[in-house]
RNA sequence: GCUCCCUUCGUCUAGAGGCCUAGGACACGGCCCUCUCAAGGCCGGUACAUGGGUUCGAAUCCCAUAGGGAGCGCCA
């Protein structure tokens, strides 16, 4: 640690509360979590509510639950404060009103009059003429006395940022590496909306600047928008933090990740019954590669994070790394912990004996009932162990029960001189019987847990023929 | 249409001119262990998108091509 001092990196996840936590977000939450941590600096949690159709508190409220439960803890944020507060951006109207103020009377910025219609109208026409969809610049040559009037019939204007012409905006992306851009392919963008709230590309610039964030790493898709920031903030002469943009998450079809695919937010994995260690494991190492194989906890992460491997391409989210991830997980847990994610009043014995066939809480149910319930209806392959072992091996198992007390190894011993039976065909159709099934926990521990009458009951009933 | 990004095993990735007949992990197949499954051990197959350069030598550099993706929104 004292041997390369990291310059302390300050990062944030700012997401919009219109829907819960989803992956490929909680992976970058997740990737500048680590590298804040990993430099002993700061991660942020703003919230990006300026869209009030489609915001929603309790979405909001599921989010940071989700992300607390995923353990990427925010050092300032909404709930807890900071020295930039406040962290949502739907409290943050007076600071955007100086910054539009400001932008207005230095030419930066100037009012636009073009309805919604004629903007998508303008749009349609340079498409078909096969030109690049972009603002046309309409009211930005409106004289003074122009914008009077227009005011004056009640029109309501946005506010748009006048790109400045022939320059070309250069930075260094965290993961891409050099990237350059022409002023000149940019059209005037709005920065505040009819309504007077901020829209994104402003808010977002403006906010991760004055918070102090030195770093935004945030998906690919905005790597063509950043030139957009960076002149907004270069017309502010506000502080540009350093950006990167990491390669999106997709689903095993490679389209983008959705509902499609069974789970995309991280609160469907916790309501599958996902461990948050299991889910981090796997996310750790989409798109990233860090300097370990195995298995890490929260509290290692950090330091096993390398920033300068955040990947370009996509990648693909596998279900079958994440059941990996989630069998390790478990591996790592006492009992006490498997019996209370569970959440099921098991016995101790019980998770013990079952732990290692449970990687999701669903997969519990039928071990229960074998102990302490009715089994399922048999399978094609259970009822031919049943069929071949045949009822007088049964009547000779039910026999031998009574006689072992419950005690496995004695009833096998019986069974096995008054069978000639061993091996698999001796104890295939004894599991079968006793637990409706062909692979399982350990037998004899299985037939401990049980009642005598459930045990007798089951080999009886395959002892009369069929 | 314009601008930009991406492309190594089925998947996640290592690789920054010779250490690469391309390494690891997951998944898959086989064997061992074992009443079965899981775990564990051993073994195995499969990848540098294509075509041109540059070089004594290229997965690594350059140029094209192909295929994927993003942006150009009063969504973020």
């Amino acid at each position: 640690m004292s041997l390369n001092n990291p310059t302390p990196v300050i990062t944030r996840f700012a997401p919009s509360p219109t829907g819960s936590l989803h992956l490929g977000n909680a992976r970058t939450a997740l990737f500048s979590h680590l590298w804040a941590r990993k430099t002993g600096g700061k991660f942020i949690l703003r919230i990006e509510d300026t869209d009030a159709e489609r915001s929603q508190a309790r979405f909001r409220d599921q989010l940071m639950a989700d992300m607390r439960w995923l353990g990427l803890d925010w050092d300032e944020g909404p709930d807890v404060g900071g020295p930039s507060a406040p962290y949502s951006q739907a409290e943050r109207g007076e600071f955007y009103w100086g910054l539009f103020a400001q932008l207005t009377v230095r030419d930066f910025a100037y009012p636009c009059y073009c309805t919604a219609e004629d903007l998508e109208l303008s749009r349609k026409l340079q498409r078909t003429s096969g030109k690049p969809p972009r603002y046309a610049g309409t009211c930005r040559g409106l004289t003074t006395a122009q914008r009077a009037e227009r005011d004056g019939r009640g029109l309501k204007p946005t506010l748009r940022f006048a790109v400045p012409g022939d320059l070309t905006i250069e930075f260094t992306d965290a993961v891409h590496g050099p990237q350059r851009f022409s002023s000149n392919d940019i059209g005037d963008f709005i920065i505040r909306r009819e309504d007077g709230t901020p829209a994104f590309f402003f808010c977002n610039a403006v906010d991760d600047s004055a918070m102090g964030v030195t770093q935004v790493l945030r998906g690919d898709d905005h790597l063509t928008n950043t030139p957009r920031q960076i002149m907004l903030l270069e017309a502010l002469g506000m502080r540009c933090p350093a950006y990167g943009h990491v390669g999106l998450l997709v689903g095993e079809d490679g389209a983008p990740l959705s509902k499609r695919h069974g789970s995309a937010s991280a609160h469907e994995f916790r309501e599958r019954g996902f461990l948050s260690a299991a889910v981090l494991n796997h996310l750790f190492r989409l798109g990233h590669a860090g300097d370990v194989d195995g298995w890490l906890s929260a509290a290692d992460m950090p330091a096993h994070f390398r920033p300068e491997h955040l990947g370009r391409a996509p990648a693909r989210f596998e279900e079958s790394q994440l059941m990996h991830w989630q069998k390790e997980s478990l591996e790592r847990m006492s009992a006490a912990e498997i019996r209370a994610w569970l959440a099921a009043d098991d016995s101790m014995q019980f998770i013990e004996l079952v732990r290692h066939n449970v990687v999701l809480p669903a997969d519990a149910i039928p071990w229960r009932a074998v102990v302490q319930g009715e089994l399922a209806p048999l399978g094609t392959e259970e009822q031919r162990v049943v069929a071949a072992a045949g009822p007088e091996f049964f009547a000779a198992a039910a026999l031998a029960y009574e006689q072992s007390n419950a005690d496995l190894k004695a009833l096998t011993a019986i069974l096995k001189e008054r069978t000639g039976r061993k091996g698999a065909d001796l104890f295939m159709p004894l599991r079968v019987a006793l637990t409706g099934q062909v692979h399982g926990p350990e037998l004899a521990s299985l037939l401990k847990l049980m009642s005598p009458d459930t045990a007798r009951r089951r080999l009886q009933l395959h002892a009369q023929n069929p």
